[in-house]
DNA sequence: ATTGAAGCGGAACGAAGCATTCCGTTCCGA
DNA sequence: TCGGAACGGAATGCTTCGTTCCGCTTCAAT
């Protein structure tokens, strides 16, 4: 074993290698677009067989669940870059910007439920909701007075209720309407009601078989 | 014939027309948890069997197009209510909130396009456009220079995308959020991105079969 | 050149889910 | 007493999907 895989281009583990993204890359499309499409549209999409998706997960489950802890590190990611902005609203913004722009939301909130999610998800959804706190408690001072943290993740849940076909087009609307959020984000007068507790938010991790629109 | 239909919360029609009203209320309470419900599980919730939703409609189609319809007439009525308000801002925000209130958008948007609409509808579709679109406009000099009637689907898009288990603590969410969309829409720096057109969010209304998420 | 197997395409299978129909029953109203 | 409107719910037939299976291709080591 010379070579051990020898042509960059070819061969066989490498166009292996490169249906691993693709297949990855049209699952996010495919579920992006509805969460409840079938397996072999996914495989349509990324132009192979269902073979070659069923060998490298166990199931639809598996997939999905891979397809939601991927999006949940971006979602750290972003976080984590914006952190080490100085300024703590330019900070928030960015991040909020960041997670709005790679459509991670869908991927993460609307995608749970679907599957039962590891304790390495878990624990990371944990680290999620901590650095995203952060961010927040960060910029406060900027924001009304009755804001909480878990209006971020209605904000996000918002943005992410904004969708046309075009998918351009539809990150281009977000960042209007994120824009006017968060202006309504920093001022007004009081709110009516009591703003979202944690517990309120947390059932969307809960397994369940609904399909809530 | 003496008595007509006599007593009043018994008989054979009385019955009847009770659960013309109670499959109705029934219907608009499933398809608004979700909108790709099976017939079966209105007539659950009805307490009533299949036969009797189907002595009344013509098929799934049928209920979901009269629900829909419904759900129009209440915006349409909404408008009207709020149009006499003296007060510019005012009249839009009683709108605004009368639509939230009685969650009509997701009867009329997220319904559309699963049945052919009739005439009728298609008439008081552009009824209601035209109505909304006037409260927007005597309500325009009072928000920032950009906004425009389209963002108004918008907002009502996103307020519906607020929910959680619970209907009552949905509503009053979307309340808080409702409050924080109509200040950003009021004031704040430029925004970003052109504007969505009628054309961009009419295609709701277009027979399709893809279930958008 | 040979060959063993990794990778794969896609038909086939079986389980669900669902809209709609059908039939037997009840009970109002004359 | 009786015709039939209204109904409950099982039965039907169809569609959709997740998953499995079989045979073919391709590559690399011999």
């Amino acid at each position: 074993m010379l070579s051990g895989m020898a042509n960059p281009t070819s061969g066989r583990s490498r166009q292996a290698a490169r249906n691993d993204v693709t297949i990855l890359a049209a699952a996010k499309e495919v579920f992006l677009a509805d969460k409840r499409a079938p397996v072999a549209a996914v495989a349509e999409r990324a132009g192979v067989g269902i073979s070659a998706l069923y060998r490298r997960y166990a199931g639809k489950e598996d997939l999905l669940r891979r397809l939601c802890h991927d999006g949940l590190l971006t979602f750290i990611d972003q976080a984590e870059r914006a952190a080490a902005t100085a300024d703590d609203w330019a900070a928030f913004e960015a991040f909020v910007h960041g997670v709005v722009e790679a459509d991670v939301h869908s991927l993460t909130v609307h995608l749970a439920g679907t599957f039962t999610p590891t304790e390495e998800m878990s624990a990371d959804a944990v680290r999620a909701d901590a650095l995203a706190t952060a961010l927040f408690e960060r910029a406060r001072p900027q924001m009304r007075a009755e804001a909480v943290p878990a209006d971020l993740t209605m904000l996000l849940e918002m943005c992410a209720a904004v969708r046309v076909p075009d998918p351009v087009r539809t990150t281009s609307l977000r960042r209007r309407y994120l824009a006017m959020l968060l202006d309504g984000l920093r001022a007004g007068m009081a709110l009516p009601g009591p703003a979202p507790s944690w517990a309120e938010l947390s059932w969307r991790w809960l397994p369940r078989q609904d399909p809530p629109v």
